[in-house]
DNA sequence: CAGATGACATTTATCAATTTCTGTCAGCCG
DNA sequence: CGGCTGACAGAAATTGATAAATGTCATCTG
């Protein structure tokens, strides 16, 4: 009755599927392992957890984005200012269409995601980790400009500023209008902001 | 029994005592009106619903901010780039001391603030509003140059690229040590950006 | 004996009964 | 008569009893 070895590959991908039928309120590990044909003991010698189970799957469907992501990061035949535009446009559509493709299974993870804190903040740290491979090149070729902080403190304000694009909590405001030229906007204004000419005088004058 | 005639002024007062006591979930109106040796009824007099005496509240606390800001975004004896550098810091200093002064009080308010989404709408609005002024009186004085889109679409990705550093659901990250370095690195680049030489091409080379 | 099972204790969710709160309004009071 | 009251109906929160889920482990099976 059990046609292939039970494996934490298998698990997960049977949990994205209950997930996807009942929603994270009512998914259950009794639930995953019977549509393996399994009993819900053998689910926990995989995962000890329900919440490891929850990690391990959150952690799949980050992983694909920052993965889609990174072999934009690591082009070097094209300008700077050009690899960034394209990350962040990259990113910006990920989103976007794991947003509005399939909602409902967006709001699963939505509520996925404040529940692994860790995998959250290593995804995260990967995709600053990207931009800062992206800053560092367009520094090398004297593109860029870094922010005083180096390369690393430029790719982590670049990612909040357009926090807005790829943030869940802004989802919401994704289908509205207005969105792409505001999108655009901002990264003009963040790419002028790096291309800005490298000897003029940063202007540290003070507020009051 | 009654020394001073009940006005809505008192009303608000009394309603952000309460709060601050029994927190939102906990407040009644029948909580307020006890406060104020009055019925519930005649709360009822002067706030049609408990929504619109939440907002009333709400929109009390926001503009409080905004008007301390108002005049910053007013200067004129000072260079563009220093009344934005101004703004942003005192706008942020604001968030951080609410936050962190009274945090109770400030979790409260959070809670208040996604059930008056108008007021919400209008306070953002009046903090964009104030932002377009200042980036309009920099394009004026030929110090700044606003995206494409105008002074207020430059105005908007301001407001949003620095959100990090105003929106409450970011809050928890204030406290953190590196922030102060964070949010330097983030106005640099931005002031960076809109000081841009206006001749310079924009580039506008597709990702792809 | 590696790997799976299902009975079990403990924690967490569900549901209906009960209480409390919101919002209205006819009447009272100064 | 303008402003306030408090009884009331309907809506929402609380409670406590019941059911379901999580996580453990001695036992079984191939």
């Amino acid at each position: 009755m059990s046609p292939e070895p039970l494996t934490a590959e298998r698990i997960l991908e049977a949990t994205e599927e209950v997930l996807r039928r009942h929603g994270p309120g009512k998914a259950t590990v009794v639930d995953v392992a019977r549509a393996l044909g399994v009993s819900h003991g053998s689910v926990y010698r995989h995962f000890g957890t329900k919440a490891a189970l929850r990690e391990a799957v959150t952690k799949r469907w980050l992983d694909r984005t920052a993965d889609e992501l990174r072999h934009i990061a690591g082009r070097r035949e094209q300008s700077a200012d050009g690899v960034l535009r394209a990350w962040l446009a990259a990113l910006f559509a990920a989103k976007r269409q794991k947003a509005g493709g399939d909602p409902e299974l967006f709001a699963t993870y939505e509520v996925l995601l404040d529940g692994s804190s860790g995998v959250v903040a290593a995804h995260l740290a990967d995709l600053v980790g990207q931009l800062t491979v992206i800053v560092e090149a367009g520094v090398a070729r004297g593109e860029f400009t870094a922010v005083p902080g180096g390369a690393a403190a430029t790719a982590e304000a670049l990612f909040h500023a357009t926090s807005r694009f790829h943030d869940p909590a802004h989802a919401p405001e994704w289908s509205r209008p207005g969105i792409g030229d505001a999108f655009e906007a901002t990264v003009e204004l963040l790419v002028r902001g790096l291309t800005a000419t490298a000897g003029r005088e940063p202007g540290r004058s003070r507020g009051h």
